[in-house]
DNA sequence: GTAATTGCAAAAGTTTTGCCCCATA
DNA sequence: TATGGGGCAAAACTTTTGCAATTAC
């Protein structure tokens, strides 16, 4: 595998964006080389994410969302304002035990967000 | 809102299948009325969901799944032979308190699935 | 008769595939 | 010149939309 110009902007854009669709990933590259592909993306995001060096994630609905694989941590998803905030692996150590122990089943806390409504939307809905 | 004899189907579809993709939805409903339209399953699936009848859960990858709204509970999806397991919205209940006290991120366990290695899967790799 | 509902077809959005050209070792 | 990589177009797949016909009240 060769580092590419196209590779390489696809990952810093990923580095940059944070939590990003291929779609976001796309525009943010084709800012700086504008011919770039979509196809392009989706096949660096692949290969990256094969190398380990970007993970993608569920946040909720539609696309996956990339991130760089350098930080582990929880994503809370806000099911209302959309905002992704994040907690350390840590904070879901204690229910990783326990599942492990009750149920056999091994976490992978960073795949997949927890969702729910976050303090600013809690703060609007109480009035 | 009328409760249509494809809107039944469409529930009667969820309630049997447990947790279903649309397109496996209509399949299900298909097998008793051919004629009914994958669009109508989709509509369907929406008003049955507003009603709070049924509800959609994101498993993973893919489409989300529906499943009725009768007994609420956290999936655990396993994320390399695609099994979901269930276990009691309790469990989560120590986790919640501390991500409300802490984030002020009020969770809802059962929009997302934990995602992981299920105990058979853990087995078999480790040998 | 009116309003809601359905089926069909088409559109829209996302992701993948096929193919040919180009760059690099 | 072999090999891998990229761009483009088209295909595949999922979900939504527009509309005319139908159904229920």
């Amino acid at each position: 595998m060769r580092m590419t110009p196209q590779r390489q902007l696809v990952l810093d854009a990923v580095r940059e964006l944070g939590h990003a669709t291929p779609e976001q990933v796309c525009r943010k590259v084709q800012g700086t080389a504008s011919t770039v592909n979509i196809t392009t993306v989706y096949r660096a995001l692949d290969l990256l994410e094969e190398l380990g060096l970007v993970r993608h994630t569920h946040l909720g609905h539609g696309a996956p969302t990339y991130s760089v694989e350098e930080h582990e941590h929880v994503h809370l998803a806000c099911h209302r304002c959309g905002e992704i905030d994040e907690v350390p692996t840590e904070t879901l150590d204690e229910l990783a035990d326990q599942l492990r122990r009750e149920r056999g089943f091994e976490l992978d806390a960073t795949h997949l967000a927890l969702s729910g409504t976050c303090r600013s939307c809690r703060a609007t809905e109480a009035g």
